[in-house]
This record gives structure tokens, sequence and C-alpha cells, in this order.
RNA sequence: CGGGGCAUGGCGCAGUCUGGUAGCGCAUCUGCUUUGGGAGCAGAGGGUCGGCGGUUCGAAUCCGUCUGCCCCGACCA
């Protein structure tokens, strides 16, 4: 491709709504522009990198088995109305009428229409297991979309779905999507890790995410140094203590604490650590309010709390006002001594002594708390997340926090679907089956945000080699006043191009700076550079984008590595 | 959806408080010079200042309202 023709623009400033690196750098690069709020148009460099993306994605997954076929991205209501999925969806779900008034969705995933097919397509046992997966535009009506690319309303997934006729063979297709999966962000060049999940909304049991290690990612994972255990925070668990809680030393003191709203203004009032302390939150629950009590320096965990008995889920917090009602007094003065609610203890607070809370007192909080003495002595719960340090399931190491970008997601969902669909199959003995199932997604889109928040440098994007949008650029440095440089540049050109790379010949006439520069934005892995200077030698400049120096080779030497470096 | 902020040539911003002929940088176009790390000089084009309504002799500026966008919280590939 030549540049002059391929009209790529690049901005020296960037656009002041973009926040993470990869997204400024995608809008300085070209790659994307933006239409509206997570909306975004992939320019012909962006596309390139996409279908990089999805060839890599396909290839691996066609290597597993599985059967591309693509899906209506709009899709009837009714289909939705009977997995229940048309309510519970809610607004995420961009819903449309068409001119006879009858409804429809904009696919935000396809269980439903692929659970159809399956239904109407497969008969026998004997045409088990199958694995259907498209690439495919989805849409989700997200709540606060940003990050560029990675957190769109509409994007790019690559969706598949498992129909076994037992549980044992829907194990053997996951670990089937797990190994392809592996595969895939090795592939990438990704640096990545698998972890347990939460399988949320889309229902089933076993659920583990793939994430691409990322400071600016939205997920924090939790992942021990001494065994392979990693899980998204949302289900790492944390376990009951060791039943050594100190003594306590300490009688139970009512003390006057005007102002202190926050577990901040308490320890500095009282001078104490916030371990110390303990905070009380009030969320609704299916007969009144419920309180969930946690040490003053820990997070609530939603996911966890939602499951417990009596607790509304999805997790609301109380108001004001049902607060005030329920307790006497306000957020802020909560406290669970004499609390005439149903009350969760989390497991590190039944490890405490001594310790601080709010009198259910507007102004007032309690001093020197003991459980079995002020308190009955708790059966608690797991409550919140965990944290760096604390103990890993299995009883060796501790576990430490990273965090990640989902990149994949995959599920056994058993016969949510299929149950209610009807999709089932004769087995040997004639009689239906309820076919059990997987999902397996993979964000394409996401992925390019993601390669690229792992690979830059304060010069711009640096790609690896199975995602990069062409192998080499070829620049010439003054073509434009040097016959020998032209002449030299063209036939590099046709020559690489034929031998099977993708070249991008910076043929424009503009100065060499602009060209480096352009060049580093981009990402290109190699960088052959043809002047007046290096042609008088014999030589061309060759240097990688992660090298920190240009070497001159032989014409024939760089043509070779080149032609080595880059085959896939 | 709750809380905060922003909206002025393609992009980044100033001007708004204190109403009086819309400005700067980048980008674009033309010419000359320059040519190994985002060139210099000279010139040019491009904005009904987010929409609507109001106050005023006069509104980018003040008031009202609507819309869009961004950031912080609950969702997910």
């Amino acid at each position: 491709m030549r540049f002059s023709e391929f009209g790529l623009t690049t901005l020296k400033e960037v656009p002041a709504d973009a926040e993470i690196v990869s997204h400024k750098l995608m809008l300085r690069a070209g790659l994307i522009r933006r239409l509206a709020s997570g909306l975004f148009t992939w320019m012909p460099l962006g596309l390139r990198v996409l279908r990089k993306v999805e060839a890599v994605v396909r290839e691996e997954m066609n290597r597993a088995g599985a059967l591309e076929l693509l899906m209506p991205a709009v899709q009837p209501a009714e289909l939705w109305q009977k997995t229940g999925r048309w309510d519970q969806y809610g607004p995420l779900l961009l819903r449309m009428h068409d001119r006879h008034q009858r409804e429809f969705c904009f696919g935000p995933t396809h269980e439903e229409v692929i659970t159809d097919v399956a239904s109407r397509e497969l008969r026998s046992y004997k045409q088990l297991p199958v694995n259907y997966y498209q690439i495919q535009t989805k849409f989700r009506d997200e709540i606060r979309p940003r990050f560029g690319v990675m957190r769109s309303r509409e994007f790019i997934m690559k969706d598949a779905y498992s129909f076994d006729i037992d549980h044992d063979g829907l194990e053997v297709s996951y670990q089937k999507m797990h190994a392809a999966y592996s595969a895939i962000f090795e592939r990438l060049g990704l640096e990545f890790r698998i972890v347990w999940a939460d399988s949320g909304e889309i229902g089933g049991s076993k659920s583990q995410e793939f994430h691409v290690i990322a400071d600016s990612g939205e997920d924090a994972i939790a992942y021990c140094d001494s065994s392979d255990f990693a899980s998204n925070i949302e289900t790492a668990p944390t376990f009951p203590g060791d039943g050594k809680r100190a003594a306590a030393t300490k009688e139970l003191e009512k003390i006057a604490t005007p102002g202190v709203k926050t577990i901040a203004d308490l320890c500095g009032l009282l001078g104490i650590e916030a371990s110390q302390t303990i905070k009380t939150l009030i969320v609704e629950g299916d007969d009144g309010p419920v309180a969930l009590v946690l040490r003053g320096d820990h997070e609530l965990n939603a996911v966890k709390a939602q499951k417990l008995a009596g607790v509304a889920s999805p997790l609301t917090m109380a108001d004001d006002k049902t607060i005030r009602e329920a307790t006497g007094s306000a957020a802020g003065s909560l406290g669970p001594v004499d609390m005439d609610l149903p009350v969760y203890i989390d497991h590190a607070v039944g490890q405490l002594a001594d310790f601080s809370c709010g009198a259910n007192e507007e102004g007032f909080h309690y001093t020197g708390v003991n459980f079995g003495r002020d308190l009955a002595e708790p059966e608690t719960v797991d409550l919140r997340n965990v944290v760096a340090g604390d103990p890993a399931p299995g009883g060796e190491g501790t576990l430490s926090i990273a965090r990640g970008i989902e990149v994949g997601h995959i599920f056994q969902l058993g016969t949510k679907y299929s149950e209610a669909l009807g999709a089932t199959v004769q087995d040997q003995d004639g009689k239906d089956r309820v076919m059990e199932m997987g999902c397996y997604g993979i964000g394409i889109t996401r992925i390019v945000g993601a390669a690229i928040e792992q690979n830059h440098d304060d010069n711009g994007i640096i790609w690896p080699a199975p995602l990069a949008p062409f192998d080499v650029v070829l620049v010439p440095i003054n073509m434009h006043r040097s016959d020998a440089v032209r002449d030299a540049a063209e036939a590099l050109y046709g020559e690489l191009t034929d031998a099977g790379l993708e070249v991008l010949f910076d043929d424009r006439d503009v100065r060499p700076g602009v060209k480096f520069a352009d060049a580093e934005l981009i990402g290109i892995p190699h960088r052959l550079v043809v002047s007046e200077r290096g042609l008088g030698a014999g030589e061309l400049e060759y240097r990688h984008r992660r090298d920190e120096e240009s070497r001159n080779l032989k014409r024939e030497e760089a043509l070779k590595l080149l032609k080595e470096s880059t085959i896939s």
C-alpha cells in the first residue's frame, strides 16, 4: 500500500474526551473515529488490525472443530420472552418495533437465537457434540460507554455455543474452548490470565474469564503467588478466621462524635486504624432492610451479598429514609449493637476485639465493642472483596491483586436456554433429552484496545506481529529529489510485496521526521529506510519498532531478515 | 439512572465573571526556501460561538429551557 493513496490522517493532538492510552493512540493513529457515544467507525488502518484479530480467532475456532455460521443481528421479542430475558435484561437491551408494531431487539448476545436454531436443526444424539460460532456486531446500550473501543455500545464479538447430550459432554466441549482461547491469546501475543468468574446475567454454573493484564483494566483479579488459583475479585472467596480472637481489654463506652460521618472521620477523631472499626451498610431485602457489617477498611462485594438469603438481588443500597425508619439513625452512625434488623457479619469482623462502631444515634459511636459481651457471638459470612495478602483458597499462599481487561469469557450454561426453548434430541433409547449448552465469547474489538494498552511507548503503538496492519514500513528519504532513492524504493516495494509481505510504502513528499513519527505512531513492526547515503554503501537501514537503534544491512541481508521474520 | 463538568472553524484551546465588529496553536490550500526526527517565511480558505426562547439599542458573554458529550458510581466481550 502506498501511503499517499491510503488516506491515513494522523493527529498530533488528542481529542479531549480520550482518557486511556489505547483510546488516545487509536484516535491519533487514525484507527477509529467516533460517531456518537459508544459508536465508532473503523477506518482503513484500524480495520486491517481488526481483520487480523478475526483471522486468528477464526483459525483457532475452526481448528477446535467449531462451525462458523451467521445469525441475524435483529431478533424477535418472542424468543426473549420465552427465556424470560425480555424483562430481565432491562435497558441494556436496545428494543425496536417493525412497521407492524412487532417487537424486536438488536442482539446483545445470541443464546436465544442459537438455541432456536439448534432445536430445529438437531434431532439425534448422533449429531452431537456441535459447537456453532459467529463473528458479529452486537449492541448493548451500556449505561456508561467509555475508554473508546474497550467499552463501546456497538462492538464485534465472536460468540460460540456448544451443544452436548449430557454434562460430561459439556465438560469436554468447555475444555476444548478453554484450550482454543488460550491458543488464541498466545498467538495474539498478549499477556493474559485465566480467572474464575461469576456467571452473572447469562446464567449457568462454571465460568472462567480471560483477562489481558493492564493497569487500565476495569476488573480487579486476585491470584495466588504459589498456586494456579486466579479469580475475578467478584468471586474470590474469603474465609472465616482461625478463631483466635484477642480477648476484650476495654469496656464498652459510648462517646460523642459530632459531625463524624465516615470511617476516615472516626479514625481521625479517635486516632485509630480503619481496621479497628466496622461499618454497617443497609441494603434492600426481601422482607425489609438488611444490615451488612464489614471491617472499616474493607469493601462490600455486591456479587456475594446479593446471593445471601433475604437480600435483594440485584443489590440495592437502602435510601436515607429507609435507613432512618429502620434504625432511628442516619447512615454514618450505624452499628450492629442492639440493631433490630437481620444482620450479616463478615468473617473478618468476627476476628475483631475492642473495636469501634456507630451507636445508632446520630453523633454517637461506641468504642471497646466486643463480641460475646456487647454483641452475640457472630455467625460470619463472606461479604467483602479480597485484598492483597489474604490467604488463597486451598490453604497455601496469599493473594495478589492485578487489573485486567476481560477479553474472553467461557460459561457452562447447562439447560437454562435449551429447557426454555425446547431444544431436545433423541438419545440412544429414543427418549427426548434436553441438550447441555456452553457459551463462549471473545471481544474482537476490545482486543485491539487491550493489545495497545499492553504494547505501546511514548511514540505510539507497538503492534505484536500477528496484529500489525502492515509487516513493514518502507521509508525513502528525499525520494522526490533523488531518482536513485526512488528507483531503489520502488524496486524494494515490488519485491517485498511479491514475497507476500504487507508493505506500507511511505511515498509522501514530506520531511523524514514526519515519516518516522508516523511510522512509530501507527506501530509497524519493521522499518526499512532507503537513503542516498545508504545506497552509496549498498546498504539499507533496518530497525524493529522495539529496537533502540537502527542498523545498516546489505540489501540482500535485509530482505532475507524481513522475509524470515514475517513468515506466519 | 444519581452526582460533577463541558459545549466557540476538522482537532486542541482563549474570550464568558465585567454585553459593544470572534481570536490563538495545530491541521488544510497557494508560493518561495528547506530536506535524516512532527521545518521557515509570506499569503489564503474555513466558525449563524450546540438548539430554541427571553432580557437588551446591541448577546459567544446575562436568564430560562432542551440536546449532546465527558468524568465518578451500579453492568459486561
